[in-house]
DNA sequence: GGATGAGTGAACAGGTCTGTCTGTTTTTCT
DNA sequence: AGAAAAACAGACAGACCTGTTCACTCATCC
């Protein structure tokens, strides 16, 4: 019932990262290159030298395409949200049943995120936890990321006849976000599954209500 | 028996913070200037100079009490933990009631800290993100000040006569980190308040298997 | 085959960073 | 009051930072 043939082979860089992706242009290698740099070592900690070095290619090249530092950011945080997205809503397009079972489904799918050694934690988080009140442009693009999250968990609770599906698909984002941090700090893929079992319990919850 | 009776007058800083303690001493100075500045404008992008200028006090004294920059913000982690443990630990004496009262009271309590002007996430979370795989010292001090919460949901678990503490444990802390992130993005302190609404369905469960 | 446009390498400007050092002043303890 | 410890201001070193500029290469396409 899962996809769990072809996952194995080519394990060079996580597939849920654009750094899978093989650049071709100067632009593509500097998202790569800084993607990989910025998501491990900090956005701040690190300077424009080293990803230049990484991506192989000349400041002015950079500076041709992004006009600052903060511009790349922006774009590398746009680039990973959508190859995140590609890879994570591909991954939900393959479960099977209704959507009590893509719901929970969703949480495997999670783990096997938090299960890549590259794991570092949510781009997003990660930002706007490290810039937080200076910036608010990598809050909105956060925002905009999680806006994705949030429709597609409002449409299973909408089918699935939730009672008041705005409170669900907090409660559910609180799922996400938390077995995110959590799996993050204790190194632990494994909370995703915590999350999945107090999911059950709300849908169990919304059958009993509907009964 | 409290001193409660004079914690309105003066709101300058976070209670919950350390910033409120009144700084005597060149150390607790920059320990209080340095506090502020990391949490709100980043570790990193925090500079010494703006520190010193905040604290008041001369280079040298700062270079005397921390031999880095790292071990400053050891230093704040430290007593930033040690301050919000004192804060939260207190608020939770207070709750009335048996194990679950205080169990759901907490969350209260952690919206009364999401609702403060000054609440920026939390900051062993943000530096966790920070830094991540560079320095594994900021993890370990966050672990270290996440065992006092898990130490306490666990023995409300055993006070419970929870089926299994330690997966209890696990889907409380899941709670509690997904409200915080969840509030700190939304900007919405009301988090606190779905994610307590689950456990409360998680106590029901308990309850329900019990009997 | 010559123009065009993208990319290169390297130097440079002007700041800011962490961390050190010196000499002076203030506080504190006896 | 006098000695000792602590904090002060500020200059300094040396590295690193972002961002700019310039002259050059090389592929592609008309």
């Amino acid at each position: 019932m899962l996809n769990d043939t072809d996952t194995s082979c080519a394990p060079p860089a996580a597939v849920w990262s654009m750094s899978h992706t093989e650049p071709k242009t100067a632009r593509d290698r500097l998202i790569v290159a800084a993607s990989e740099l910025f998501c491990h070592k900090g956005f701040a900690a690190t300077g424009i030298d080293t990803v230049i070095d990484h991506a192989g290619t000349a400041k002015a090249t950079l500076y041709k395409h992004f006009h600052s530092k903060t511009e790349l950011i922006e774009a590398v945080l746009t680039a990973e949200g959508e190859a995140w997205r590609k890879w994570f809503f591909g991954q939900l397009r393959e479960i099977k049943g209704g959507p009590q079972d893509r719901l929970l489904g969703m949480f495997d799918v999670l783990e096997t995120w938090f299960s890549h050694p590259d794991f570092y934690g949510c781009p997003f988080i990660n930002a706007v936890g490290e810039f937080d009140t200076e910036d608010q442009v990598f809050r909105r693009v956060a925002d905009h990321h999680k806006d994705f999250l949030r429709t597609w968990i409002r449409a299973i609770a909408i089918e699935m006849g939730a009672q008041d599906p705005q409170e669900f698909t907090r409660a559910i984002v609180v799922q996400i976000d938390g077995a995110i941090v959590a799996a993050q700090h204790a190194r632990d893929p494994s909370f995703a599954q915590s999350a999945k079992s107090v999911v059950a319990l709300l849908l169990d919850q919304e059958v009993r209500r509907a009964a």
